[in-house]
DNA sequence: ATTAGCACTCGGCTTTTTAGAGTGCTAACA
DNA sequence: TGTTAGCACTCTAAAAAGCCGAGTGCTAAT
C-alpha cells in the first residue's frame, strides 16, 4: 500500500521526534508542535492506520508511538532530509585534519576520532589488507646482529613493519642479498601470489631459508582473516544514549564492539558501495542485537581500502551521522588522494 | 593503638569476605563460617571496636560491616597472605607468552592482555619514552619520492617509525647523505642533548633543512609529555564488579582510563619501585573515584622502562592481583631480558 | 572474658494508592 | 467524507504504606 503524503509526513515527525527525545511520541504532541492545523483526534487516527501498516507500536495501550525499524528504513530512504554540516562543524574538521602527517593509519585513526567526536556515536574504520595489494619493495633492516625490521610497501601505501629475527651468523653482505634476491622475487607480486608460490620458491634459496620463512610469516599473518588495522574510538559514547542505561546492554554492546573479529566481520561486508550504506536493527544478526550500523568505504587509487562507520543504537540520529560521513568522507578520500 | 592478634584476624576475615562477595558481614557469619569457637556476641564485640579504630563502617544501623580504606590499607600491608598462581594459570600464561614474537611492544601488549584475563580487571601499561634514551641509529628509507620512513632505534630496544615527507627533488644520494649526517650527529646522544641543540645543529645544514625539521619534530613529538605507548585491555571488565552496576559510575571511569593523559600521569608516578605498588582510593586523588590501582614496572638493561598494573574498585582481589602481576612479571622480565 | 537473650532499627521488598497521559471510539459537525 | 470534541478506559510511573527480617547494641547471667 502506498502512504499518503500526510501520512509520510507524520511518520517523519514521529521518527525525527523520537530521535531527538528517545520519547514515544502522542498524537496531542504532534498536532500541538508541529500540524497546528490538525486537531490530535485526526493525528490519532493517521497514527492508527500507520500503525496498522506495521510502521508503529504500542509501548502500552496508552502512551504514545514508538518507530518499528520498518519505519527507520522508510526513514532513512525516502523521509530523510539530508543535513548538511555547519560550518562549525566544517572546519572543525579541516582544523582536526591540518594537524595530520602523512601516513593513511594516522589518517585513518584520525578520521575515526573526529566521527566520533562529531557524532557522539562509537565510531570505527577497518583498513583492509587484501590478498591483491601489490608489493612495491621489501626492505629488512638489520639494526642489532639478531633483529631486524622487515618493511613491506605496497601499492596501495600501506606499510607494514614487524620485527623478525636474524641468524646471527650471517654476515650484513648476507642479508643485504637476501633482501635484494627477496625484492626482486616479491616486487609485483601480490600477497596471494607469493604465498602460493612460497613452497617453490622456498626451495631455490636455501641459504636464505630462515629469512625466507620468516618473511612469509609476515606475510601469512597479515592476509590472515582478522589482520588489516582496526580502530574503534567512543566505545563509551554509547552511554550517552538513554536505551543504553542498563550495564548489561553495554556490556553486551561492549564485548561485540571490542571483539576484533566480530567488527571486522561487520565492516568487512560492504566492499563495494561508495555510497554510504544503512543497516538498521537485527536486518543483518551480525550487528549487536538493537543496533545499527551505518557506513561508508575508502579507497585510495581508485581501489577499495577499507570502511568506516558509526554504530550506535537504533534510534539514531541518521541525519546527522549521514551528513558527518559525507563530510569527512570528501576530506578524508582528498587526504589519501594526495598519497 | 596496637591491635590484638584476634583483632586482626577478623578484621581479615572481614576484607576477604567482602572482596569475595561484595556484601557487608556480619557477626554472625564470621562466627559461623570461621570462628565456631566464638560467639557472634562476643565477635560483634570486637567488630565495634573496630569500628570506633576507623577499620571499618557501618553502612546503616543494622545490617554488617564494610572494610573502610584504612582497613585495606592494612590489610596489603599486613594481613593479605600472599598467594601463588595455579599451575592452570601459569601455564596459561607461558602458553600466551610463547605464541610471542619479538618486539618489545607486542610482549607488553600481550602482558597487558594476560593480566586483564587472569584477574578480570582492567589492566594497563606504559611504556616510558624518556628523554635520556640513547639513539643508537637513525635510518631513512624512502620508499616513495615524497615518502620516507623514519626509523629510530634506541638504547632500550625501543623502536619508532614515523612516516615524513622529503622534498621531491632531493636524490637519493643526497636523503642518504643526510641520514649519514644525522647519524653521525644523533648516535649516542640522548633524545634530550639532542633536543637541545637541535638550533645550533640546524645551522649548519641548511641543505638539509627540511628533512631535519622532520626529524627534529618527531623527536620532540615522541619525548612530549603523553607521548610512549600506552595499552589498555578489558575496559569492560570493570562492569563484572557489582560497585559498577551504575551507567554513571561506569561511564566516569572510562572517561579517565580512555584519556591517555590520565593514565598517563597515573602510571608514570612510581617511577623507581621494582616492588609492587598499592594505591588505595583517593590516597591520591588522581585515580578515578573509589578506585585502587594496583602497578609494577619492568626494566630492561636494569633501566626501568615502564610499568604496567589493573586498575578497578576498591574492593579488589589484592591477593590476587598481587600474584599474577608477580608471577606475569617475572616471566616478563625474562623475555625482555633477552632482546 | 564470653555468651544468651531481647528490644530496637532500618533498609529493601511488596502492595496499594493516586494522578495523569494517552488512546480508541462515538457522535456531531462542516 | 474527513474532521473534531468528548468521554470512558487503560496502563504506567511515582509516591505512600506496610511488612519482614537481618543485624546491632546492650544487659544480665555464666
Amino acid at each position: 500500500m502506498k502512504l499518503s503524503d500526510r501520512k509520510k509526513q507524520i511518520l517523519k515527525i514521529v521518527v525525527n521526534d523520537y530521535i531527538k527525545t528517545a520519547q514515544p511520541v502522542s498524537s496531542k504532541q504532534i498536532s500541538d508542535k508541529y500540524m497546528t492545523d490538525l486537531s490530535s483526534a485526526t493525528v490519532r487516527a493517521e497514527l492508527a492506520q500507520l500503525e496498522e501498516l506495521g510502521y508503529l507500536t504500542h509501548v502500552h495501550t496508552s502512551s504514545g508511538r514508538v518507530p518499528s525499524k520498518d519505519a527507520y528504513k522508510l526513514y532513512v530512504d525516502e523521509l530523510m532530509s539530508r543535513g548538511k554540516l555547519t560550518v562549525k562543524e566544517l572546519s572543525f574538521i579541516k582544523e582536526q585534519f591540518r594537524k595530520q602527517t602523512s601516513d593513511i593509519e594516522s589518517v585513518v585513526k584520525n578520521t575515526v576520532k573526529i566521527i566520533s567526536e562529531l557524532t557522539d556515536y562509537t565510531s570505527l574504520a577497518y583498513s583492509t589488507m587484501s590478498k591483491e595489494d601489490k608489493i612495491l619493495n621489501v626492505k629488512i633492516f638489520r639494526f642489532k646482529p639478531t633483529v631486524a625490521l622487515l618493511l613491506i610497501v605496497t601499492e596501495n601505501t600501506l606499510i607494514r613493519d614487524k620485527v623478525i629475527r636474524i641468524p646471527e651468523d650471517m654476515t650484513d653482505e648476507e642479508v643485504e642479498n637476501a633482501n635484494e634476491i627477496i625484492n626482486r622475487m616479491f616486487t609485483g607480486k601480490s600477497f596471494g601470489e607469493v604465498l602460493t608460490y612460497s613452497d617453490k620458491i622456498e626451495s631455490e634459496f636455501i641459504e636464505f631459508r630462515e629469512i625466507f620463512e620468516r618473511i612469509i610469516e609476515v606475510l601469512e599473518d597479515y592476509v590472515s582473516s582478522s589482520s588489516g588495522s582496526l580502530f574503534l574510538e567512543g566505545e563509551d559514547k554509547i552511554m550517552n544514549h538513554p536505551e543504553y542505561s542498563d550495564v548489561e546492554k553495554v556490556k553486551n554492546f561492549l564485548s561485540v564492539v571490542n571483539s576484533k573479529e566480530k567488527v571486522v566481520d561487520l565492516l568487512g561486508e560492504n566492499k563495494n558501495n561508495i555510497e554510504i550504506s544503512i543497516k538498521i536493527g537485527s536486518e543483518d544478526d551480525s550487528i549487536p542485537k538493537d543496533c545499527s550500523l551505518v557506513t561508508a568505504s575508502y579507497s585510495a587509487g581508485g581501489v577499495n581500502i577499507g570502511s568506516y562507520g558509526v554504530i550506535g543504537p537504533i534510534r539514531m540520529d541518521y541525519q546527522k551521522v549521514v551528513s558527518v560521513l559525507e563530510g569527512v568522507g570528501k576530506i578524508l578520500e582528498e587526504m589519501l588522494k594526495d598519497e
